[in-house]
RNA sequence: GGGCGCUUAGCUCAGUUGGUUAGAGCUCCUCGCUUACACCGAGGAGGUCGGGGGUUCGAGUCCCUCAGCGCCCA
């Protein structure tokens, strides 16, 4: 063992167990004997392989993760101790936006694809660059060596703390997101996604975050209710014949009109459609039309269609074949120059009051001069309406056309949506009903996945393109890297057939300059942990994996696209099991959240109470829901794990008498059918996942065994029946607790460990699940209420006289149904030891239980 | 607007196919230092199971309906 605990002898049961300190020393036990180290010759039926989250380094681990990742443990040692070898990889999570701020804000440095890479590069600052700093610009590989050095020492503090809460994780298959061998799985899966015709680039009006400067993806929306208004305009008919008045809360867009748009059934504006009206200010012809997705009931009912406000627009410039009179940048200004169409010189006069605002800006210069003009009719009405955002953005997503990549998904096909609806249906979903938010989101899907970004940190979209001779780029026929260049990086690399002089050159290439999206690497876990075709001897042990534990939060995005991926490279699912784990919430109820101020550190938790504690807490909580933060739970944690080692110590004061010694006495052999049915739940539950009802069972047999059993034999086994009987409850009480300690060890891996190994030779958590066969023959535990409730009555006597429990009882009096007084029988010898009752009167009754004792004087104080 | 979940003791929650007087822990009260444990033990108080209706010999459990809370999606 290893020599930095001189004072920690495991096999000593120490005069006053305590609990301070053990995590430290079983941490490093586990991790020198290797106890928890997947063992790869296992054959696929053999192994249990768990798809873990990879949390994101960029912030720092909370309760949440506490939570939900011992819920994840709990099951991992569960199969581990039915003889599983159980594939319990980590990941961390180092790409993405949240980790691409803290690399710039910490070194002074700005990704830039355009900027060659520099060997042995050094940044400026290593934490704290000046305010006043410019970032340096550097190239995407150097970026990268920078987030990994960064990341580095933050893995550190939750390996530490992963460690600490007691995660049976096998620490040699640690992987991280941004590693060579990520991005090659990321890239090899999209190239093998393109070749197959899975992916695609096209050029299509897309949401934007005009912070970010990215597009993003159906599954990264929100809404966030507004305020905004309703302004009335009025578009003057071509034939003269009046206004049409429309009702908009964007009248920002009025230079982007290509139509007005009504319902086909509203007899209002029936007589309007195909003829054609004036924009005001801008005075462009646009045409009014009919289509269904119009709202009759919304505003006058008709609508202006602008290229473009929202989803709905994109929809009838597409089905109506309007043209593109785009005026947002991607820099959330109005374009410089008018949009085709706008020609007349008043129009090119108004839009020339807005060009180069920001959008806010440009909309009240609008309303300006549409009140000023006299088109917009009486006062805006203010109302709140959903507007969509980038779940991390602060504005409003705006729509531009941009060229960008695709994986499909079913948003824009039938079968493949079918499919993939099927392969929800064959994933077992923990809770049951959480498969429904998967159905609601492939049902709902309105587009493909779009996975390219216009960032500069992350994995590079894997593919060039040729340069005609013109300088123009030919998206249509992408340059392709051979599986055995992974990982590339196109804005450095060159691709095959070219020289580095040809780069941005007619006639010879260009780098796509985009990342994909976070998600397109991480839905590939599954083949980044098992290492996939790195190492297809391993990925074919443990896949497809047997569980995906996550949050519900997530199953539109990691859940589905790893679905997705999976579907498209191995045509199955990527796990037979998915759990989902419920939300921290304070203890009033509300999520819990930092901006709070109400986040608890899990160190100093399992300071106060102990990592066993606290994990007790988390696994007390039912699969799925959310549950309230409660140190209360985990003080009740702690005296659980104190109770045990104390209890461990009393059955362990009395050496097993014989080796043949076998438990003969009936109350032993009804205690241990107790055992053996707790077994069995226990059993049924962790089958189901329901590690919160192994807990509940097995932790409410372990009370009823430390307070009822012991107390009621603790006088046989100090010998006052003579050694037989002593030997049949010795040896009851070691089996018994030997099940009991394997029982609890999925829960409290620290305290189970400790006393296994005072009397047991390896670590518990290796050790072979209980079973009903070891316990041998047991008894009938319907002897042990009777016997029970007749010595609650004595002690109640004793309670209701005021007097101490050992006080003795001279006579008791039981009057009872005859099975009653059979069970008293069985059990009174080691009733009169535990109520020190020294003689009994029976008489049989056909009603309740009734014990009346006299009660001896009390003892003099001496 | 659609979907899903929740509502049981002061608090946090169990209650699996409908079956006697609805359970646990915490809290509270009373008592007890009894040689495994005072980081303990014994005992007690506390509930019209969200409202209403129905099925049934029997409903916390099944059905309908209403209300409140929460989440997902549009």
């Amino acid at each position: 063992m290893a020599a930095t605990d001189s004072a920690f002898d495991p096999t000593q049961i120490p005069e006053k167990p305590t609990l301070d300190g053990i995590e430290a020393v079983w941490a490093q036990r586990w991790q020198d004997d290797g106890v928890y180290t997947f063992n790869r010759s296992a054959s696929r039926d053999q192994v249990y392989s768990i798809d873990t989250p990879p949390p994101t380094v960029s912030g720092s681990l909370h309760m949440g993760h506490v939570f939900s990742y011992t819920h994840t443990d709990t099951i991992a040692r569960y199969q581990r101790m039915t003889g599983k070898s159980v594939f319990y990889p980590m990941g961390w999570d180092d790409n993405g936006l949240p980790t691409e701020r803290r690399v710039q804000n910490f070194f002074g440095v700005r990704c830039d694809p355009n900027v060659a890479y520099q060997p042995g590069f050094t940044p400026p600052f290593r934490g704290d660059p000046p305010k006043d700093h410019q970032p340096i610009s550097i190239s995407r590989p150097n970026f990268i060596e920078l987030c990994e050095e960064l990341t580095h020492e933050d893995e550190k503090v939750f390996e530490d703390l992963f460690r600490r809460l007691g995660l049976s994780v096998d620490w040699d298959y640690l992987y991280t997101t941004i590693e060579d061998r990520s991005r090659r799985a990321s890239q090899r899966a999209f190239l093998r996604n393109l070749a197959r015709g899975e992916a695609y680039t096209q050029e299509a009006p897309t949401l934007w975050d005009v912070d970010f400067k990215t597009a993003v993806a159906q599954a990264e929306l929100e809404d966030r209710e507004r305020p905004g208004a309703y302004h009335n305009i009025a578009f003057a008919r071509s034939d003269g014949q009046g206004d049409v008045v429309i009702d908009t809360t964007r009248p920002v867009l009025l230079a982007a009109c290509v139509a007005l748009v009504a319902h086909p059934d509203d007899d209002r504006y029936k007589p309007l459609f195909g003829t054609t009206v004036r924009t005001p200010l801008y005075g462009v012809e646009v045409p009014v039309l009919a289509h269904p997705l119009a709202q009759i009931d919304k505003g006058t009912g008709i609508a202006m269609i602008c290229t473009f406000g929202d989803l709905t627009d994109v929809i009838w410039w597409r089905e109506l074949n309007l043209p593109t009179r785009a005026i947002i940048g991607r820099d959330g200004r109005i374009i410089a120059t008018p949009p085709n169409g706008l020609e007349s010189a008043s129009g090119i006069a108004a839009y020339e009051q807005i060009a180069g605002l920001f959008i806010n800006q440009a909309q009240t210069k609008v309303v300006e001069m549409l009140r000023e003009s006299g088109a917009m009719l009486g006062e805006p009405r203010a109302i709140m309406h959903p507007v969509k955002f980038f779940e991390k953005g602060d504005r409003p997503l705006e729509i531009v056309t941009s060229r960008q990549w695709y994986i499909r998904n079913g948003g824009r096909d039938t079968d493949l949506r079918g499919a993939l609806l099927n392969r929800g249906e064959n994933l077992v979903w923990h809770p049951d009903h959480m498969r429904h938010r998967y159905s609601n989101w492939v049902e709902g899907l309105n587009g493909d996945w779009l996975i390219s970004r216009q960032r500069y940190f992350g994995v590079p979209v894997p593919v060039w393109y040729p340069v005609d001779a013109d300088g123009e780029t030919v998206h249509d026929s992408p340059i392709v890297p051979t599986e055995d260049m992974l990982p590339i990086d196109p804005s450095t690399d060159v691709p095959p057939g070219y020289n580095a002089d040809q780069r941005n050159q007619p006639n010879g290439f260009i780098g796509d300059p985009d990342v994909m999206d976070t998600w397109a690497t991480s839905s590939l876990s599954p083949q980044i942990a098992g290492k996939w075709e790195d190492d297809a001897d391993l990925f074919g042990r443990m896949f497809p994996m047997d569980l995906r534990p996550q949050g519900h939060d997530i199953i539109r995005t990691w859940l589905f696209s790893t679905v997705v991926r999976s579907n498209f490279e191995h045509d199955s699912l990527p796990w037979k099991n998915v759990a989902l784990s419920g939300w921290i919430l304070d203890p009033d109820r509300k999520k819990m959240s930092k901006s709070k101020g109400n986040v608890v550190t899990p160190i100093d938790l399992f300071e106060k109470f102990g990592s066993d504690a606290v994990r007790y807490w988390a696994a007390s909580a039912r699969p799925g829901i959310d549950t309230a933060f409660s140190e209360d739970q985990m003080k009740v944690g702690k005296k659980l794990a104190t109770k045990l080692l104390n209890a461990t110590k009393f059955v362990l004061t009395f050496p097993q008498p014989d080796v043949a010694a076998k438990p003969t006495n009936p109350v032993d052999l009804a205690m241990l059918a107790r055992v053996g049915e707790t077994i069995r739940e226990a059993t049924v539950a962790f089958d189901q996942y329901d590690y919160a009802r192994a807990l509940e069972r097995t932790e409410a047999m372990f009370w009823w065994f430390c307070d009822d059993y012991v107390e009621l034999v603790k006088g046989r086994v100090y010998n006052s029946q003579g050694p037989d009987a002593a030997g049949s409850a010795i040896s009851a009480l070691r089996l018994a607790l030997s099940a009991l300690q394997r029982l609890l060890a999925p829960f409290m891996p620290f305290t189970t460990e400790t006393v296994w190994r005072w009397w047991q030779s390896g670590s518990v958590h290796t050790a072979t699940w209980p079973n009903m066969a070891e316990l041998g023959s047991v008894g009938d535990s319907s002897i042990l209420d009777p016997i029970g409730e007749i010595l609650s009555q004595v002690r109640r006597a004793k309670t209701d006289a005021k007097t101490s429990q050992k006080t003795a009882v001279t006579e008791a009096a039981v009057s009872a149904s005859d099975s009653v007084l059979a069970a008293f029988e069985l059990g009174r010898g080691d009733l009169s030891d535990a109520g020190s009752v020294r003689s009994w009167v029976t008489a049989p009754s056909a009603g309740e239980t009734t014990v009346s004792a006299v009660l001896a004087p009390p003892e003099p104080a001496s």
